[in-house]
DNA sequence: ATGGACGGGTGAATGAATTAACAGAATACC
DNA sequence: GGTATTCTGTTAATTCATTCACCCGTCCAT
């Protein structure tokens, strides 16, 4: 499996998200052709996908929806829970700190990081606070490896910065710039103004489907 | 310009990011081959991707900064401000009703939905909240097109529904679950947990470059 | 048992998208 | 003014992703 598409890698996260729902729902097995008719795509390719990583399905049943769960998760990485740092407790940041999602899919915000003197030292949402000199030592010592970071773009470079220093291998960007970085970190950029800008397009040029 | 493909319509949206920043910063032009660079493709991508939709470059000097930004926004449809609508106030909703992003971007929300009877009537950050059983009538009267989706997975395709019901014609989804929809509402759903997935992903897998 | 329907794995064929290569146009420099 | 350089638009080549088609295994009804 040395190279496996991105595009697959991002399906995997669908499809986990989906046979989650499944299994909750106490289905016991579902078909290549019902998952990919949940989530718009063909049969094949939902097979194709999975072949990337072994065999998983079983002939005239389908996939045990529990089984696969477990399977996707090891193959992502979530099967055991993760410390994440989150840097930045603005709007969005307190959002994110409370946000439930996350702990369901086993990452935990154990750290914060902000400049104002009045958060610092305090808990938010139950998470302490630290200043940003104290960025690495507390990374380092509870072996956080992922980080959020929330915070004005003018920030978020020099942020981004700090964290490498650290030691951090993967950020999760909110803020709307194109961080550059070292190949050995890793960056997911989310920029909500583009989000609804992909939606604004779609909606004038009234392509179909979705 | 029949069939443009999806990933170049995100490329757009990151082109036109980082043009904003540059026509800022005074750049006057800027050639495909720097602004490649800038955002990690080859330059023939750069070209390829706005000969999609037309000539903008100039041979010998490259492309005008403020003179891209525009056409892109035509491109996008954001070259005029469009009235959004914001369906649940939790933790994220009103993190995303003061979120500075969108405005910049020109997408004003204009009107929030939630069912808590304390919040209805009020407003919250300067935007009116309304019941829920308004939605169709204020979406109709504010002509509002598009709107974000911020309530738990649980309400999410019910939601989903009474919007497509009042008109709307594009839905930002942040519930964690796949909306089901007519071909005539397009959706983008924006996961926090999928994204962190991701880069757990391409962390335990360490794969190169990013 | 056994026939038929269901359903996954897999390699070949199709279709997209990215990259490479080049011709022509504007600029800068001497 | 000519020449070298820069840089676009575009066509061709390559790479990548998706779909198709078939084989074989498993289950269920008879």
């Amino acid at each position: 499996m040395p190279q496996v598409p991105k595009a697959v890698v991002s399906r995997l996260s669908l499809y986990l998200r989906e046979l989650h729902r499944l299994a909750r729902d106490g289905k016991e097995t579902i078909s290549s052709t019902q998952l990919g008719k949940l989530l718009g795509c063909t049969a094949a390719q939902v097979r194709k996908d999975m072949a990337n990583f072994g065999q998983f399905g079983y002939p005239g049943v389908g996939y045990r929806c529990a089984e696969l769960v477990t399977a996707i998760k090891q193959i992502m990485g979530t099967h055991q829970p993760w410390s994440v740092a989150l840097v930045g407790i603005g709007n969005l940041g307190q959002a994110l700190l409370g946000y439930r999602g996350f702990t369901d899919q086993g990452f935990r915000i154990v750290a914060a990081f902000d400049l104002d003197p009045h958060l610092i030292g305090t808990d938010v949402q139950g998470i302490p606070v630290f200043a940003v000199d104290e960025l690495a030592s507390v990374i380092r010592e509870q072996s956080i490896r992922l980080a959020i970071l929330a915070v004005p773009s003018s920030a978020a470079q020099e942020m981004a910065d700090e964290l490498t220093k650290a030691g951090i291998e993967g950020i999760l960007n909110f803020a709307p710039v194109t961080l550059s970085h070292p190949p050995s970190v890793h960056t997911v950029g989310v920029d909500l103004a583009i989000e609804l800008e992909q939606l604004s397009f779609a909606v004038v040029n009234k392509r179909q489907n979705s």
